[in-house]
DNA sequence: AAACATTGTTGACACTGGTAACTTTGTCGC
DNA sequence: GCGACAAAGTTACCAGTGTCAACAATGTTT
């Protein structure tokens, strides 16, 4: 009774050797093609022993990816500033936050968003998916009550911030925006253009 | 000497047959796992026969890929209204169809950006994925200089419009942008975003 | 301490991507 | 026409995978 629903039992934590093992695969190996048996192989038990703790492969890329969302979000809140006094000083470095995210994790980035599996990954994750989208909910609707930003529906606004910092992250892993081949202009700049659509135009601000 | 480089000979046009085999069932199935033995299954042919066609299975997706681009860019330069009197007007159209042409061929689509195979299928497209940037290119260009777009650098421009047309549509593949759901109002109120980022504010325009 | 559940191992199955050896078929030089 | 040759397809095989069933070992409980 004081034990957890999933606790060591007579080897050692396997669980969550298993899941650290595959997060360090995720991050060390840049092209990963993810293999059960490679992972056991790795945690140094036998080929049929996640099966134990896992019903099948997919609920192991779940709970990666569901553990990438905790991060994610955590990254963002980080790096949210603790003053601003603008709209870009705000959404900025939480934007590069996220890129960055992305692009230090390449490998566990993909797998949140995959359709790999048969979109059987991203059905059990909406509730890890949308606590990433209330954070940019919440920046927006604070926003616009301050009066910085445009009076429109913010579920739409949120969606747009969301799908273009998502899609500029997903180019930068693609390597169709590296940083260092490229400089970081395309980047600030795309952010700049997300700003200005939120914004309030200013008089100044063309 | 009057045939060119891939060309039926004995049996019938195998090459052509295994890819709109591929392409049908990337158009039906919906959740797809490639297997190059099942493609020649349902091509009526042995499991190694492709292999005559294709150096290997990465190598027919690229080719399903790069058809995909095609395909897309052909959509968005039919979609382009002939004679627009406005940004939105031009960017709207041309932002449903792209969108259109995710949710309409999600596997396709997937495959085109995907990272699966080891980043190999995005290495080889560069051109043809560039095709598609210069569409949005020449359309922020001209406005710049109609003077309907902001005075900015223009890749980062359209880099931002891609990202989020791009970042729209993966969410929108991914269910959770549901037309049937939510109604089209955060995917117009998105793009109505993205073109205030772009546009030269006007007075009337908050 | 004996019964029991938990966790791990071994061995099998069907499947995959890929290669090699072989057979069929069309093309070409004579 | 006809034999040599290359192209295209087949069968047989290999290593590796996900998954499952049977079994062995360990810890827990009464």
């Amino acid at each position: 009774m004081q034990a957890t629903p999933h606790r060591p039992y007579h080897h050692g934590d396997l669980r969550r050797a298993i899941i650290e093992t595959a997060l360090d695969m995720l991050r060390t190996e840049k092209d990963w093609q993810f293999t059960l048996r490679e992972v056991a192989r790795r945690a140094g038990v036998s080929h049929a022993a996640p099966y134990k703790h896992f019903p099948d492969r997919t609920a192991l890329l779940v709970e990666l990816a569901m553990i990438g969302f905790d991060r994610l979000r955590e990254a963002l809140v980080k790096a949210k500033p603790a003053a601003p006094r603008s709209l870009l000083e705000e959404i900025t470095p939480i934007s590069l936050a996220y890129v960055a995210f992305g692009t230090d994790n390449p490998a566990l980035y993909r797998l949140m968003f995959s359709a790999e599996e048969g979109r059987a990954v991203g059905m059990h994750l909406d509730q890890r998916a949308l606590a990433v989208f209330d954070v940019v909910l919440d920046m927006l609707g604070r926003g616009q009550a301050a009066g910085t930003i445009r009076k429109r529906p913010v579920r739409g606004q949120a969606t747009a911030a969301w799908a273009l910092i998502h899609g500029i992250t997903l180019l930068a892993i693609d390597g169709l925006l590296v940083p260092e081949k490229v400089g970081s202009a395309p980047l600030e700049a795309a952010i700049a253009t997300l700003v200005d659509g939120l914004a309030i135009p200013q008089p100044n601000t063309n």
